[in-house]
RNA sequence: CGCGGAGUAGAGCAGCCUGGUAGCUCGUCGGGCUCAUAACCCGGAGGUCAUGAGGUUCAAAUCCCAUCUCCGCAACCA
């Protein structure tokens, strides 16, 4: 301890602490990780931190559909994340939860300082409010005379309390830090959509406090109050390392402020905007980065549990290992874009790099060292100008990984990484070791090959540390040598190799992607037993409450307010700048209504001319993107899973349905 | 005219800031080798770098302008 190592603090994102994470999510801790280490390899003080974030209405929802406290859904649910990480190998110094009574405290305090010191304030929200819906409606929400958009009862004037932030006075000097410090956000594309969509148009106050629900951290001085989401979660990279009100505590004085907050690009306002600014009124430095990475895709869509396209960390590492999922992410995911997934790719990508090239390379060496020289180590007593070429490409691919992770671009230091080890498979090419073998006379130039060989790998393997960090201990292993410094000739002629061992078996593509159709089919069958089983007992699941619940009981006569009547599309366009709504022309038998509907992500105009639908013809009138619409026209699902109900061709028109 | 990004070989990406032989991986075709996990090595084919016989320049994938398409954020989701 004579010379203090320069400190280096990574954080990732809490995750939500509501269902399982996918591998998109998974992602940002294995990139966090390899920088991480790869930080500590380079000699920093490292301190990496993550964890789960499991206050809000959503976990609250969840919990009670699930019938437990939210306390008990969420350590869960903290915990499956948390073994999730473990099984990645990630190398997290803390796994923080917001739920942590030393973090509630300090929220606690800052509410109050915020408060004291007039950055908080109390208002009162006044809009719209409708009393059966229990909800409150904007200005632009509401129908014509205040009507309520979901039901159409009269709304009242309500003014309802909240506590909010405000942002708006740190606008000036947010937008003078960021852009006197270029490398506080990246993507540089992240920090203009920041600068031109919220900061420069002007900041608003931020709600900070919620009266809806309970499952959260409580306002002490204002006991119906919840900390509301961001000033809670964001504030967990500085509680985890002691920080309070009144007393910074030794771990925050040390790694204080935040060499970079790894997060998904999703929440990058959060980071950029309200996270400096909560700092700023605590007197704090900011963080130096906020590296918004990209997500992964499956194939070309949005990953979502409706779409059914999800995959997990540990499904995947059953099939290419925890280092084989690993390399993936890190290889596959570019710098500022979205990453895709698919199944023939990892596969691909496996055998190429992981089978073919690293692990034959590794394999071939070892068995020829067995083979030629008894598994002892040769010493490298007669070289020749062609192995300056292999050294040369040692130092090169170290200069290029360093540089490479020192800005992030962790796919860009894999590849170069791997084009040592392709480097030393064309080695083996040039040497011919099998014909040196056969001649004793070349006995030493045959060992000074191998033990060049060997030496590349070892240095190979300690840039792989970082990535796979069991592949470089395997690696080690079979080297019978744990000598991790980059530098060449750390090999002790003399010494003997390990045992070798497949690294990576290749993967037969074919038979493994019929093997995965087959599981998916049998998931599919599973859910959609599940689903029927939810539907007939709505009982409560734990994971997903995958069906809505049931709304509470109505009487006939109730339902009878409803007027739904059989109409006829006559015409059908796209809503201009509105990428869900169509506005239809129906024709009802002699009466004509316009109506906007929510469904252009999945019907086509034309699709719906000429079709008999099923309209509400009693809903009140609403305007949708300033398009007038009277009445609203049945269908199922969410998003990007829409189905109209559709007549049959022969219902008159008008036909009441119920 | 909301903001921003992207369009480069069959696929996935790099190069663009700091103009000057268009590069990587996979696939494909041909050859070599046998130490090794049917692996490894070499070579070929394949790109008018979205479009504009646009601007700047001795020189443009790279800088500027216009158009088209896609994506993200925002808005909208009766």
């Amino acid at each position: 301890m004579s010379q203090s190592k320069e400190k280096f603090y990574i954080t990732t994102a809490i995750a939500y602490a509501s269902r399982k994470p996918h591998i998109g999510n998974t992602y940002e801790v294995i990139m966090t990780d390899a920088v991480a280490r790869f930080k500590r390899m380079m000699g920093y003080d490292v301190y990496f931190l993550t964890g789960t974030d499991e206050h809000g209405e959503k976990i609250e929802v969840l919990a009670n559909d699930a019938g437990i406290t939210p306390q008990t859904y969420v350590d869960g649910v903290s915990g499956e994340i948390r073994k999730l990480w473990d099984m990645m190998n990630t190398s997290y110094d803390q796994f923080i939860r917001t739920t942590n009574e030393n973090h509630v405290k300090v929220v606690q305090h800052l509410f109050k300082k915020f408060y004291d010191q007039g950055d908080i304030y109390k208002d009162e929200y006044e809009g719209w409010y409708c009393v059966p819906c229990e909800s409150f409606f904007t200005e632009t929400q509401a129908l014509e005379n205040g009507k309520c958009p979901d039901c159409g009862a009269q709304m009242t004037r309500k003014k309802e309390e909240a506590y909010y932030f405000r942002m708006h006075a740190y606008q000036d000097r947010l937008l003078a830090y960021i852009e006197s410090h270029p490398d506080f956000i990246e993507p540089e594309s992240r920090k203009k959509e920041m600068i031109n969509n919220f900061i420069k148009p002007g900041l608003q106050d931020l709600c900070v406090s919620r009266t809806s629900f309970k499952w959260g951290i409580p306002v002490t001085f204002d006991d119906k109050h919840v900390v509301y989401v961001w000033l809670d979660a964001l504030t967990n990279y500085i509680t985890a390392l002691g920080y309070d009100v009144d007393e910074k505590g030794a771990l925050y004085q040390k790694y204080w402020p935040a060499d970079v907050h790894m997060i998904g690009k999703d929440i990058t306002r959060f980071h950029t905007i309200y996270w400096p600014i909560f700092l700023m009124a605590m007197g704090e430095p900011l963080p130096k980065k906020v590296f918004c990475h990209p997500w992964f895709l499956f194939g070309n869509d949005k990953m979502s549990k409706s779409k059914g396209n999800v995959l997990y960390a540990d499904q995947l590492v059953e099939k290419f290992g925890v280092d084989g999922v690993r390399h993936y992410c890190l290889a596959e995911m570019p710098y500022a874009s979205d990453g895709n997934i698919t199944i023939e790719s990892l596969i691909k990508r496996y055998n190429a790099d992981l089978a073919n090239n690293l692990g034959n390379l590794v394999n071939r060496t070892i068995t020829m060292t067995k083979k030629y020289f008894d598994g002892i180590i040769p010493a490298p007593n007669a070289e020749e100008p062609l192995d300056d070429e292999l050294k040369t490409c040692a130092k090169q691919t170290y200069d290029g990984v360093v540089n490479a992770m020192n800005t992030y671009h962790v796919a860009d230091a894999v590849e170069i990484l791997f084009g040592l080890y392709s480097r030393a498979n064309k080695y083996i090419d040039e040497t011919a070791p099998w014909v040196l073998a056969k001649d004793e006379s070349k006995k030493a130039r045959l060992g000074t090959v191998l033990y060049h060989l060997l030496e590349t790998i070892r240095l190979g393997a300690c840039l792989t540390a970082p990535f796979m960090p069991a592949t470089a201990d395997a690696i080690f292993k079979q080297l019978g040598c744990d000598n991790r410094t980059y530098a060449w000739g750390g090999l002790t002629a003399g010494a003997s190799v390990g045992e070798p061992e497949v690294l990576f078996a290749r993967i037969d593509e074919k038979k493994m992607i019929a093997e995965i159709e087959e599981e998916q089919k049998e998931n599919a069958r599973a859910a959609a037993i599940a689903n029927a089983a939810l539907k007939e007992a709505p009982q409560k699941g734990k994971e997903e409450p995958a069906a809505e619940p049931i709304q509470p009981e109505i009487t006939f006569d109730s339902f009878m307010k409803n007027d739904l009547r059989c109409a006829l599309v006559t015409a059908c366009e796209p809503v201009a700048k509105s990428d869900k709504l169509l506005k239809l022309q129906l024709d009802l038998g002699g009466e004509s209504r316009q109506v906007v509907s929510g469904i252009a992500k999945c019907y086509q105009p034309d699709d719906l001319i000429g079709k008999k639908v099923i309209l509400v013809a009693n809903l009140a009138p609403a305007k949708l993107r300033g398009v007038e619409s009277c009445g609203m026209i049945l269908a199922g699902g969410e998003d990007d899973h829409i189905k109209v109900v559709f007549l049959p061709d022969d219902m008159p028109l008008g036909t009441r349905i119920r």
